[in-house]
DNA sequence: TATGAATGAGCCTTCATTCAT
DNA sequence: AATGAATGAAGGCTCATTCAT
């Protein structure tokens, strides 16, 4: 499992916006990713500040040093994963009907699935509070609606005729989404193959199944798992 | 033994394999009820049995003598949601590429709709659970590898021409699934176009967009909310 | 130590109101006894809620089931000595420069002193939280009030001549409670020479040495330990 | 070494006794002042050292390098203060049942007031500590016992008749410190007709209220408050 | 001399589960 | 069959004190 690191970038400067020396930083670093580790590992209402400071090799007084509490932590993660992840969806490209359309569609959902992968311990723990009355609940709304409101602006942009591009992309997004998911959970072998049929699915959920299809041959031997 | 209600048919019969009387009948009722209505609004995590109780009016004395613990009740109710599932699942007739195939295809996506809709809480508080070492997992994999495989071999008897039917079913569960999920969580709303925008979807990745599509006329005023 | 159960009269009720079974009351009451212990014995900062469960020879859970918190039972406490000292300045009777006003007077510190006594664990860890920016100050601080202001309407209505009632009234009670203090802590011995140079103090305060005053003999031998 | 200031005579010098550069020196003071600060403002157990060093703009590597621990500080300062507060009693004159003698006593009240509120913060953190198990309460219990002792052998020398002046000296004591800790808390007003109040009492309560008494007319508009 | 970082024992509180009636 | 009371094992968090630089 890869670790996250790369996003920590604005994680876990404790409030008073106390400069971190190099320690201070390798410390904030350990417990972020013992809190990926730990947090994806056993979910968030399981995972113990004990198991992450083990994880890290640190104390309690340290981790508090430096999060306020066990949600400042996952806040912190999620939030950077939330950036990111906006950043991947916006970097879609022109929808044509063609097979360069397809072929941008088609990167743009391997990029999705490279990033879900990545930030897969985080995004698990994600939708085990998403039902919580905290704000962590807006925080995953606020993303999905980013998520379609930007797609369907690409949507309505091409030449697609879809009744209603916000529920178009809702769906292509919810489908998206659960797939990789259903991947990361191992419920599913994700791959080449999984994008494939997701590249198919959108696009022909656009412009039918007309002429610019051309898919990658998938040999039968890929199948779901289970 | 007549249904209590849809949800508790096989659930409450204690350990013992006691025969209840009508009032032991009318206890596990409320607790069964209340157990809904807790999970639902709190999650699993949050749900007391202190929540539970109260909203039984009973005792936690009683609760115990009717389930073995709070993972107990979850159980029995989660079971019962997913055997009824399984059932509309099946319910799929034949998947043709003309109306009639639509319409078939429409009508079984409203009543999966219509039943995630009534077990919502349990269903909400089931993701929750997903993640935990314990065999709830298990459940929910099992309950959608269920889906997936009936799916797929009705494509497979379907003139439908898709590289992988197998993962085509998993995307089509995994986008109907979700999207009830966030009409369910009220980050979008449900209801008629959705199911539409659905059926379209699930149509044109078997079929293409062809001749058959014929969809209902939708107003563009109903839009995803958010 | 006597113990201080008569005031236990509304004390520990649990917020909900709920009805509470003989039982229940047996604990509370071993609770309210091992609270005014344990605050007595390491005051309110020191005392620990283990200290008093220990004592009742309960459980933590069973502690909170009928108190919110430490705060919670110290305050019921605290309210029930209040509400009964409030009573005994209340008793005042008129102050006259006479035989009868003196012996009105001593009597009235006796009671006052019988009751700090009887008190003694609770007041003495009361002086500790009046800091707090919690509303226990507040408490304090209308009792003082109340205490001041029922005995300067005593001296106004008494042919005593002092510049300013409420502050004499004020120094008086200064005087009194924390005498009482010292007793209690052991920094001087109390008992019937105590409150005869209190009463005598007081009395020559208000009405000069003149006439009235008769002290009981004091025995020279009982002088003030350290 | 020339005193720091009136509470840093004794304080500060770290346990091994090393000499003090200019910079040693400053920071001692720094932490001293800043302990009175916030010992002042939230008494002592809810002073952290945290607070302190915050206050003192310095590090907890600091603080501990030249005091043993919170404590210790503490220590340094309640010592420094009984000190000054016992020469303070030390200072009254001979009591003389005459206009001298009265305004004697009221300078000498004066001057307890004056000092009183000086060191208000630590003194009000210390009767909090009286209580502790530590060596404070002794501490406490010594000064006090030293107020009365001066205090009842100058009314032993003084034509004053009262049946125990130990016991006197206690209730004078007792009420002249109250009074003045009531002004710090702000429980009532202090300043020159509380003063008067007081001198008017220990006069009267020595002497009756006769002939000598000369009081400093009170405006009726100065009046505690509350 | 100074300091930021780290530590960990200790405390309060919660809650699933059992017990006595 | 039912119930109110009791339990105690965790878990989150604080803060005095020590350490490494």
């Amino acid at each position: 499992m890869p670790k996250a690191s790369p996003t920590a970038s604005r994680v876990g400067t404790p409030a008073e916006g106390r400069e971190l020396r190099a320690r201070g930083q390798r410390t904030v670093r350990k417990l972020i990713d013992a809190g990926i580790e730990v947090f994806g590992a056993k979910g968030y209402h399981a995972a113990r500040v004990d198991d992450i400071v083990k994880v890290a090799k640190t104390s309690h007084g340290t981790f508090y040093l430096y999060f306020a509490n066990k949600d400042d932590l996952f806040r912190a993660l999620a939030l950077d994963v939330a950036q990111e992840m906006m950043q991947v969806v916006d970097s879609i490209g022109s929808l044509t009907p063609d097979a360069a359309g397809y072929d941008m569609l088609r990167e743009w959902l391997a990029r999705f699935a490279e990033l879900h992968g990545r930030y897969a311990p985080v995004i698990r723990a994600w939708t085990e509070v998403e039902i919580d009355t905290s704000d962590f609940g807006r925080l995953g709304t606020d993303l999905l609606g980013g998520f379609v409101a930007r797609l369907a602006s690409r949507i309505e942009k091409s030449p697609a005729v879809v009744p209603d591009p916000q529920l178009a992309a809702l769906a292509i997004i919810a489908m998206v989404e659960r797939c990789n998911y259903y991947a990361m959970t191992g419920q599913v072998e994700g791959g080449e193959s999984l994008i494939d049929t997701l590249a198919a699915i959108t696009f022909a959920s656009l412009f039918g199944s007309a002429s610019g299809r051309k898919m990658t041959p998938v040999s039968g031997s890929r199948r779901a798992r289970r």
